[in-house]
This record gives structure tokens, sequence and C-alpha cells, in this order.
DNA sequence: CTAGGGTTAG
């Protein structure tokens, strides 16, 4: 796209492909990187010549402006990349060129308001209209006749201003270009086409673009920067980009507004080489770049997650001395978060603060999710002692973006005194996602009474009941064997409207594992099969001792591969887990076969020369035994077969912190316990080891040659 | 929202 960009520019101002050179920013590492990976497209040279706007004049024609640019872009334009990434970079090396100006170093003037001594009788006016319902535009027609003075030039250009729907804005304008009384400036179009981009009414604003361009009335830079950034809005990016090739080729220069907008547009559509082309060309040429241009290359290399980006925004904000604000500063938090680097998010949030700059609810809110997803429950307390310490501002993606927090760090107490907060508060009663993080934290606590209780609060509440809220109780529920409540809670949830997901069916597939009486594995099982029916008759499928492997493996494809990969290894432990629950061991090492084929579970082994071992961490307590066994069953017959082995195993459980592998590690090491295997919790929490000698003589007393040779 | 550009959750 940015080749497009690129040949637009060209075509009106430089003719001879020769402004540029190679600039210092593509030498930074990132880029350098990037450019390793994929070539920068930066170069413009093998474009053929487009035609003049003598060969096109594109004021006069009659069809769509769409149509008539489209000969321009399908041919000239979109050129494949490939022919000019094979052309050599040579249009960089140039220095001694003159560089040509991508963009007006003066932004657009505005005209001057003059004061109207009608103002309050007008205004009392607009507001009227805004505050009238009209079903019929007529209705409305007739309402404007009541206007209190003359619509003249001023007079109507103050109404014009005043009112707020975009309808209402748009039959004005009509209205009063219709009296014809004077002619329509540029302003008025200006005027209305914001308020049509308030109602995302990018149909209507091409047409006035098209209509000032039918009348010979000016577009200027705020009516491109305003059309471009509706079509953004409505997220027509090629419409976006349509129009601003369109100024260039009209012969008008963007200002910074207008050339800032558009390198959103290509920052929306990732394109990010070509936004750092667009930059360096501006850059190049005398711009010096304010905090909102540099708030979007912050942003998009957030959204890439790429850290030397957001580096790189910061060298250039302190190059050019361009002092941060708290949009840039809430961009680049948000962009570290991204990037994963809470310890450098820190540091810029402080950073923020010694500037005399105080947060508002964005920065917050964007430190706080920092600093839950990375489980640094210090400082996220000790910020939230200072927000309220010092009255920071607070609002209601603050407030549950606190909860999720305290649901990532496990903060019972906190969260419920905010959440009583918030039901204390005008502006920030609780919604159903703060009542998904309460349950959440209740049933990651293993608090059922109190996550029940919640429940029927929220149901009184009128509060709409989200499939999250339902895993979380379901979930609960089930570890406190309250299987009663469970199928209460599902009933309910499904009677409003929850729609199972493939986590809430792990979830009660989970469950089904844990159930001590068939009695309560059939109710849970009822629920299933609701959700999801063929789950259920694959469970059939497995516990039926008669199955055999080959039908197993096809349906377990099958019933895999409808499952969301996120679901599936917990789909595949669950599984193993009720075969173990059903004496089925085989059938669990069956299962685990099939998951370790279908690749769910990667890097479950691990060889070096000193050392093998097996990580467990992802897998449930059934299927960890299974493993374990499944291992301990290859080494005998490696010993057996006397191959060279390790001096050291090692199992990793992790350490429970999580929590829902919470509890493996004691589960693994009582099965180690029974099995009298050699294995020894090492120092490292979470991790068991067992040296060569120990593992051979177990292998050996537990696994005689004689019976395996009979197997 | 008083003619134009940038930032927040699940």
């Amino acid at each position: 796209m940015a080749t497009v960009l690129t040949t637009a520019i060209d075509v009106c101002f430089n003719p001879q492909n020769s402004d540029t050179k190679k600039h210092s920013l593509f030498l930074k590492p990132s880029l350098l990187r990037q450019s390793r990976t994929r070539k920068l497209n930066i170069s413009c040279s093998s474009l053929k010549q487009p035609k003049t706007l003598e060969e096109e004049p594109i004021t006069t024609k009659t069809p769509s402006l769409s149509e008539q640019l489209k000969p321009l872009s399908a041919t000239t334009l979109r050129q494949e990349q490939t022919q000019i990434l094979s052309k050599p970079k040579s249009v960089w090396v140039n220095p001694t060129r003159p560089k040509r100006s991508v963009l007006s170093l003066q932004r657009q003037k505005r005209s001057a308001y003059s004061y109207n001594p009608q103002i309050k009788d007008l205004r009392a006016f607009a507001q009227k209209l805004n505050s009238s319902n009209f079903t019929e535009k007529s209705e409305f027609l007739s309402l404007l006749d009541e206007i209190p003075h003359p619509p003249d030039r001023d007079n109507a250009l103050l109404v014009l201003n005043s009112l707020r729907e975009w309808q209402k804005t748009h039959t004005f304008f009509n209205w009063v270009k219709s009296k014809n009384l004077f002619p329509m400036e540029t302003i008025f179009y200006n005027v209305t086409m914001k308020s049509l981009r308030f109602g995302r009414q990018f149909q209507l604003i091409e047409e006035m673009a098209l209509e000032m361009v039918k009348d010979g009335v000016e577009l200027d830079n705020i009516t491109y920067s305003t059309i471009i950034t509706c079509a953004k809005r409505c997220n027509l990016y090629d419409k976006a980009i349509e129009w601003f090739e369109r100024m260039y080729k009209t012969g008008l220069m963007p200002d910074e507004v207008t050339y800032s907008a558009i390198l959103d547009v290509y920052s929306k559509l990732r394109k990010v080489e070509e936004v750092l082309s667009l930059y360096e060309r501006a850059v190049a040429t005398g711009w010096k770049p304010d905090a909102i241009a540099f708030s979007v290359l912050g942003k998009m290399f957030g959204e890439a997650g790429d850290y030397d980006g957001i580096r790189y925004v910061l060298q250039e904000m302190k190059s050019m001395d361009v002092k941060p604000n708290v949009v840039v500063y809430n961009t680049l938090l948000e962009a570290m978060g991204r990037a994963g680097k809470p310890g450098l998010a820190r540091s810029l949030f402080n950073e923020m603060l010694e500037a005399g700059l105080t947060p508002n609810e964005k920065t917050l809110t964007a430190l706080v999710k920092i600093y839950g997803k990375a489980r640094w429950a210090k400082d996220a307390l000790q910020l939230w002692e200072e927000m309220k310490a010092k009255k920071w501002p607070m609002d209601f993606i603050l407030y549950n973006t606190l909860l999720n927090m305290c649901a990532d760090i496990g903060l019972e107490e906190e969260a419920e005194r905010l959440f009583n907060d918030m039901k204390e508060s005008v502006q920030c009663k609780p919604d159903n996602f703060s009542y998904t993080a309460m349950l959440n934290i209740y049933g990651s606590g293993g608090k059922a009474e109190k996550a029940m209780k919640l429940f029927e609060e929220m149901l009184e509440a009128g509060v709409q009941v989200n499939v999250m809220g339902c895993t979380c109780l379901v979930q609960c529920l089930g570890k406190a064997k309250r299987i009663d409540d469970l199928v209460y809670v599902f009933d309910l949830s499904i009677q409003r409207g929850v729609k199972p997901d493939d986590r809430l069916c792990g979830c009660l597939l989970s469950v089904m594992a844990l159930c001590e009486s068939s009695e309560d594995a059939e109710k849970v099982m009822a629920c299933l099969e609701r959700a999801n029916q063929k789950l259920v008759t694959f469970v059939n499928l497995i516990v039926d001792e008669k199955t055999e492997f080959e039908t197993v493996k096809e349906e377990f494809k099958l019933v895999i591969n409808a499952t969301q990969v996120e679901a599936r290894r917990p789909f595949c432990n669950c599984l193993i887990d009720i075969c173990r629950g059903k004496k089925r061991h085989e059938r669990a090492h069956e299962l685990l076969y099939l998951g370790t084929l279908f690749g769910l579970y990667p890097g479950l082994h691990n060889k070096t020369i000193k050392e093998w071992s097996l990580d467990v961490r992802s897998l449930s307590v059934g299927a960890a035994e299974t493993a374990l066994e499944e291992w301990m069953r290859t080494l005998a017959n490696i010993v057996k077969r006397q191959e060279d082995l390790p001096e050291l195993f090692l199992a990793q459980t992790g350490t429970g912190t999580h929590r829902f592998s919470q509890g493996l590690a004691n589960s693994f090491a009582l099965h180690l316990q029974q099995l009298s295997a050699p294995f020894r919790q090492s120092d490292r929490a979470g991790i068991f080891v067992a040296t060569k000698e120990d593992l051979v003589s177990w292998l050996e007393s537990k696994f005689p040659p004689l019976v395996t040779s009979q197997a």
C-alpha cells in the first residue's frame, strides 16, 4: 500500500523519483532485523509513470470517484511487491539531490469567527432542535422554519455547529443549501462532515465530498482529514488511502494532521514498514513530529509487540526534544505490556510521574493489567495504595481491570473491598464482568459457598451470566463435590442464554473425572450431553473395554479436531483421568499416545547428554501418572537392550502455584511413592530427581526380563 | 463533538 502512496506522492511532486537518501532509521537494530526477514518496501523507481492529471481530469468526470481512480490503481499503483523488491534500492543512496516535501510544514489556517449578536436566540433554537424527537424528516423541516433569525452565513454556521445528531446536521445543511442565500463554503461541509463522522456515515461523507468537487468548493486539509478518519473508523482503509492519494493528485499537500491520520491508517493495516517509510520521508524534509504522531508509532509497535520499536519511539522523541504527554505514555505503557516488559513499563511509569504528569484512568488500567498478568502482587498492591492515596481518577474499566488483577494474583479480600466500592458507587455499578471476576476469584480460591451466594445475587440483580462465570462456578462446585448445585448452576446458565464452549465442556469433563459415585458422574454427564453430545459418546466409547484401539484413534481424531485448540490438551487430560478412574489403565496409555501423536503434549520429553527429563507441568494428575509409567516402560526397554542412558533423570511437575496445577506435585510424589520409584524431591520445588544407578536397578526389579519377554 | 489527527478490559 505504501507503494501506492509513495507513487501518489511521486506523481505530483517528484516526477524524477530522485528525492530520497538512505536515512539513519534503516540502520536501527530493530529495523535491520526486520529488513533481514523482509526487505523494506521503500523503492519506487520501478513503477511505470502514471497518467498525468491532464489526461485524467478528476474534477469534471461524471462517474464515481472510485471508478475514476480505478484504472490508475488497478494498472499503475498495485504492482506486485516482488517486482519492486527485485530492483536495487539505488534511490536511497543519493545524498546530493534535494529532498522533496511530502507534507506542508504549516497547518491549515482556520477562518476567525466573528461575534454573532444573535448567539443566544440561535443557541436556544439549536437546543430545541437537538431535543426534538421526530420520526419523519418533514417534522424536523417544519421546525426549521421557526428559526428566529434569517439563516444567513453566520447564523447558519452557528446553528450547524450546535446540532448534535448527524441526521439533524445533515438535514439542516441541505435545508440551508437549498435556500441559496449564500454560497456554501468549505467550512459548512467540514462541520457537517464531522457530525456525519460521529454517526460513522462514510457514504454520506463521500457523497458530500463529491458534491464539493462537482460544485467547485475547495476541499482543504480539514475536509480530507475528516474523510480519512471517518473511513478509518468505518474500517474502510482502502477509501482512506484513496482519498489521501486524491489529495496529492489535486495538488494539495497534507499538513501534519492529515499526515498523522494517514500514518494511523497504515498502522491499523499493520503496514509497519510503510508507516516508517512515510515517517522518515516527512522527517527528512523538515517535519518535527508532535506527540500525536509518536503516539501513532507507539501504538503500532505495541500491537506488534515490538520492543525495539518502542525504544525507537522513545529515542526519536528524545532526540527531537518532544516531551511525551499522558496519551503517549499511556500508549507506550500499553505497548510495553504487549511486548512483555512489565519492568520497563514500571520504569516508564515512574519517569512519567517524575516528569510531573498525572496518570489518568487509562494509564492506571494499562499498568494494573500489566502487573496482574505478570503476577506482580507487590507492585500491583503498591500501585493500588498509591491510587487511593493520591486520589487518582478511577472509572468503570479500571475497577474491572483491578478485579481481574485480583483474580490473576488471588487477592480475595481486596477484590471484595473493590466490589463493594463498586456497588456503593453511582457511576461504576458492577456489571457481568465484575461478577465474573468475583466468581473467578472465589472459584479459584475454592470458596464454593461465597461463589454460590454471588451467583444468586447476580440472578436477582438481573445481571447477565456469561460462559466464563458459569465455567468458574462449575469448576469450583465440582471440586467441592457439590454436584447438585453444579447442575442447578448449569441449568440456570443455559436458561439465561449461556452458550457452552469447549472450556466449559472441559471443565465438566474434569468434574466427571473427579466424581466418586457413578450417580454424580451421571448427573455431570447429563449436563455435558446438553453441551457436547459427541464428547459424551466418545467417553462411553473409551471406557468400554471392547472398543478397539483403531476405533478410539479415529474417533479421537474427530473429537479433537472439532475442539478449539486451547481446549484440546485439557480434554485429553480429562479423558485420561476418566479412564484411570475407571481402572482402564491401558486405555489411558493409548490416549496419552494419541495426544502425543496429535501434538497435544509438545516438550513432554527432553533429552540432553547429561540428563533426560519428563515435563508434566501441563498434565492432569492422571495424565502425569500415565506419562510417568509410560516413561518407565520405555526406560526399562532401553535397559533391557543395554543402550546408553544419561547420569540423571528428572521429572518436573511445577510448583503448583498456578491454580490449575495445584496439587500435581503432591499427587505425583505420592504416585512415585506407591511405585517405590527412586525419584527424590530436589531442592527446587516441583522437580524430582533420580540417578541412573538407582533407576536402573529399580527398573530391573520392576520389569524383570522374563515377564516382559513374554509380552 | 462547537471545522481536522493519537490512548483503556473481558
